[in-house]
RNA sequence: GUGAGUGUAGCUCAAUUGGCAGAGCAUUGGACUGUGGUUCCAAUGGUUGGGGGUUCAAGUCCCCUCACUCACCCCA
């Protein structure tokens, strides 16, 4: 062994490959009939080094401004990112995302629409026993506001919270809701929440987004502690979590971000967005969800190297009608060709040499029965289809 | 980065207070020379993750190291 996968990455392959593209393939369907376009960028985001990216919203607002693209726009993007923290249950340093951003609207109808997106999304994929959970953490008017007074609250609880939160507290104020401590929870419990400190127009955005979820039929929650680290969030935030996963159990998370593009150095656009984990969702879904394409598989054994032609021309055919063909070397014997066609759990194996040969028909056997007769080529792809 | 748990055949796992490294499945061959899967018979398969130590003797005990798993942390 020359070298071993690095830590947290996996190798894809078989059904769990499968169903991950399927999931990606449902994703682009749905989310292109719904208006938004696919944007492909780069994993990596330095000139010299190999940088490798955590997310996808910097990048598409990126995207959009070297490409000078114009507004409103709805982009979707599929891919791997990247993150370096030690790998654990539903969390990979190398893992898949699905997001989508909606850039230069700031209407409340949106951020409803695109949560009501995302629910409609693991619908069609056939995801349940997920919930969702809604917050607005305001904007940098009432949020400063905000904070001084939480501040003062916490002051005096400074020395009971853990540790992790007196760091979260100089670093990262509002995350410290997110701590596990039952000690810190208990004190966070009777904390004065942003939710109930947003300024008028907060607020009315906030009273909008929830009055069209009613209108989409979209069930949620509000969740009060949920928060985001960063100051570009405005508003909405909102996260699907997903019933039997570990302690990684947020599926997708999202919501407005509009200085953004401020923050980046460009003129002042709202954009919402979420982004979704598909390999977490799935670690909780039946391995028969989402609905495989079920295509019928044969195999074509070849007894003897003068019919190899022939069969190729059979091959060909079968492809070309959408059926997955493997064929076998003809100087395999005709027990090892079928020991083969089981192993591979194909459908049918097609069966040609000297006999059929000589009487023009082609023999095949249908691996579930064991059943074998005989058929003219022409009716070949018409007995195939109808089974 | 921190903590806990697990590493034995390709896979899933046994192995008593330290006492001959095993089973099932898989693989290969045969029974069966143009018929797989099922059945029967046989064979192959191991520096017990790696290194060091204690001991007459280590899969088992001690130390180090690597990998995996879960949790903390982080979560744009």
């Amino acid at each position: 062994m020359i070298y071993q996968k690095p830590k947290g990455t996996r190798d894809l392959f078989g059904f769990e490959l499968e169903r991950l593209e399927t999931v990606n393939s449902i994703a682009r369907r749905f989310f292109k009939k719904s208006g938004y376009q696919e944007l492909k960028i780069p994993w990596v985001i330095d000139k010299r080094v190999y940088v490798l990216i955590p997310e996808g919203t910097a990048s598409v607002w990126r995207a959009f401004i070297e490409n000078k693209l114009s507004l409103p726009a709805r982009f979707l993007y599929i891919g791997s990112m990247f993150r370096k923290e030690r790998p654990q249950k539903g969390r990979y340093r190398e893992f898949e995302q699905i997001g989508i951003e909606l850039l230069g609207e700031s209407q409340p109808f949106y951020d409803a629409e695109i949560i009501e997106q995302a629910k409609r999304f693991l619908e069609i994929i056939g995801a349940y026993d997920f919930f969702i959970e809604i917050n607005s953490i305001g904007c940098p008017k009432c949020r400063s506001a905000y904070k001084n007074i939480l501040k003062s609250y916490l002051k005096p609880h400074m020395n009971t919270i853990c540790t992790d939160c007196q760091r979260r507290f100089g670093k990262n104020f509002l995350r410290i809701f997110d701590c596990k401590e039952e000690t810190c929870q208990k004190i966070y419990d009777r904390a004065p929440m942003i939710t109930d400190h947003l300024c008028l127009e907060c607020r009315e955005h906030y009273a909008h987004v929830k009055k069209y979820l009613g209108i989409f039929k979209v069930d949620s929650k509000e969740n009060k502690k949920l928060v985001r680290g960063l100051d570009y969030y405005t508003r909405t935030v909102f996260e699907f979590k997903q019933k039997g996963l570990g302690a990684q159990d947020t599926i997708i998370a999202g919501g407005r971000y509009d200085l953004l593009m401020k923050e980046l150095g460009g003129s002042d656009i709202p954009c919402l967005g979420w982004a979704m984990g598909p390999e977490r969702m799935l670690l909780a879904l039946p391995q028969d969800v989402p609905q495989l394409e079920d295509r019928t598989s044969i195999y074509i054994a070849v007894i003897g190297e003068r019919y190899v032609e022939t069969m190729l021309k059979v091959r060909d055919t079968l492809v070309k009608n959408d059926f997955i063909c493997v064929m076998a070397a003809p100087e395999d014997s005709i027990k090892d060709q079928l020991r083969q066609a089981n192993r591979l759990k194909v459908d049918y194996v097609i069966l040609y040499g000297e006999d059929e040969a000589e009487k023009g028909m082609y023999a095949i056997k249908d691996m579930k029965t064991g059943e074998q007769h005989s058929i003219v080529p022409d009716q070949l792809l018409q007995f195939l289809k109808k089974s």
